[in-house]
RNA sequence: GGAGGGGUGCCCGAGUGGCCAAAGGGAGCAGACUGUAAAUUUGCCGGCGAUAGCCUACGAGGGUUCAAAUCCUUCCCCCUCCA
């Protein structure tokens, strides 16, 4: 379908979507018609739990972002009222409340990678940031149950998809997270009120609770408002997406390096490469579908994973730290680094890979290759770090090295000040030596 | 409040007095093969330690016993039914 709006080749906002494997469901198939045709004020919520956003919710950040470059507003809420409530249901651990101040720093870190991934789609309308604690903090049990919680019908309720799969568990479900609904709805209608924000995006997961809004909206008399889910983010391996043995892979450049960022997407299965390729680049389409056939004819090259994992990266971190990625793991990877000098490993090092300064004195009287493994963080445990020596998994300077009780030395520095450590395939330690 | 069932390692799950650091599966890591892919296959998978061994662990505390994940007791939590 195309429309006549101008901003998009023609093509609209949700077809661009839909073509790109955005869309899971929609409460109304005549959305893709208004967002063509109208400014939308829309929002999506997140977990102010760190300061900063993990490629979990990379999906939606993108959906957002083309939402954002076809003109409409997007308002981003940080769960700063419900995320005090949270989910009980894990035994020990109730949820800690935040405190103010790392709420609001919390908040900041998201709003600024919010921002970040806005400004890299383009110019678009500006981000709106809220706390949804702001109003949810102010509520009194009872005027809610009387102003909003009337609107609610336990039928629908209880029906609820996510409602239903938890009572059928074994754990149950509180009546705490039972409510998150209502709230979340509140939300919803609160932003349609003070901002006439008519559509809330966010992950499959979420469609009932965005459902629910919707409801009490038009219940309250509001204007008709839409709901968009975007799809679960799978592999095709069946592992999770974003997790790693080192924990989720963030978007701030202080937890997950732009080369560990990069690194992550050039792994992506051949299976996966085109729809991360439309999830989570801006390359038009016919782009993406040439890398796909170069996936098919010549899978050993990688191109539509080099080009992934380039565009990924410098869409969280900038076109300069996606470079010196890409040449960071281009000598690493190049197959034919054994020493490196002294100036690739410094930059290397400096900009990239996990690194781990050593002093030269320490390097004359010799350090335990076990000791050294720990030290640079390749290994959590001794035992750990014993075994993966006797299985064959440490390469110190691409040799593989399997002397548990082997001091590495002065001569293991070659050419530069750089010791390469690698476990595994493709697990690069730097020793940097000063 | 009553009756019954349950809480085991990252997850699922077996184990009802010693042979249990705890079967099996999944996830993860590593070797082989490869393309920094997948599939396959092999090994590892609480910590310290070269081995022996030691320490920590089966919801939490206390107890019985030469010996407890297993028995007793108190407490906490979850599920189902009844009130």
């Amino acid at each position: 379908m195309i429309l006549s709006c101008g901003w998009r080749f023609g093509m609209g906002v949700f077809e661009e979507l839909a073509r790109r494997e955005f869309i899971y469901q929609v409460t109304d198939p005549g959305l893709g018609k208004i967002l063509d045709s109208e400014r939308l004020v829309f929002y999506a919520g997140f977990d102010p739990t760190a300061d900063s956003l993990h490629i979990g919710n990379l999906l939606v950040i993108m959906g957002m972002v083309h939402l954002a470059r076809a003109g409409h507003r997007p308002i981003g809420v940080v769960g700063g009222g419900t995320g005090m409530i949270g989910d009980p249901s894990g035994k020990m651990h109730e949820r800690q409340l935040l405190s103010k101040d790392e709420l609001a720093k919390n908040m900041q870190g998201i709003k600024a990678q919010l921002e970040h991934f806005l400004a890299m789609g383009g110019k678009g309308a500006e981000l709106i940031m809220v706390n949804n604690g702001d109003w949810l903090q102010k509520l009194n049990f009872i005027d809610f149950l009387r102003d909003i919680g009337k609107h609610f019908r336990l039928g629908e309720m209880i029906a609820r998809e996510s409602v239903r799969v938890r009572m059928a568990s074994e754990e149950g479900i509180s009546f705490t997270e039972f409510c998150y609904q209502l709230l979340q709805a509140y939300d919803f209608h609160n932003l349609n009120r003070a901002y006439d924000c008519r559509l809330q995006v966010g992950g499959s997961d979420q469609w009932g609770n965005i459902t629910a809004g919707i409801e009490l909206i038009r219940s309250l008399g509001g204007k008709q408002s839409f709901g968009l889910t975007f799809p679960l983010v799978t592999t095709a391996s069946g592992a999770k997406f974003g997790k790693t043995e080192q924990g989720a892979i963030w978007l701030d450049s202080k937890k997950t390096t732009p080369y560990q960022f990069y690194q992550y997407f050039i792994q992506t299965d051949d299976r996966d490469a085109v729809k991360y390729l439309k999830y989570f680049t801006l390359l038009p389409l016919p782009e993406i579908e040439e890398l796909g056939a170069l996936v098919a004819k010549t899978p050993e090259k990688r191109e539509a994973q080099k080009k992934l994992a380039f565009e990924a990266t410098k869409m969280a971190h900038g076109e300069d730290a996606a470079k010196l990625a890409q040449k960071a793991s281009d000598w690493l990877f190049s197959g034919k680094v054994v020493v490196l000098t002294e100036n690739e490993g410094r930059y290397i090092a400096s900009e990239q890979a996990p690194s781990y300064k050593l002093s030269k004195e320490e390097l004359n009287r010799g350090v335990g290759i076990v000791d050294l493994l720990i030290r640079a963080g390749a290994f959590p445990s001794k035992s750990e770090a014993r075994r993966k020596i006797n299985e064959g998994a440490v390469y110190l300077n691409n040799q593989r090295l399997q002397d548990q009780n082997y001091l590495v030395g002065i001569n293991d520095l070659h050419k530069g000040q750089i010791i390469l450590i690698r476990t595994g395939k493709r697990k690069y330690y730097l020793i940097v030596v000063e």
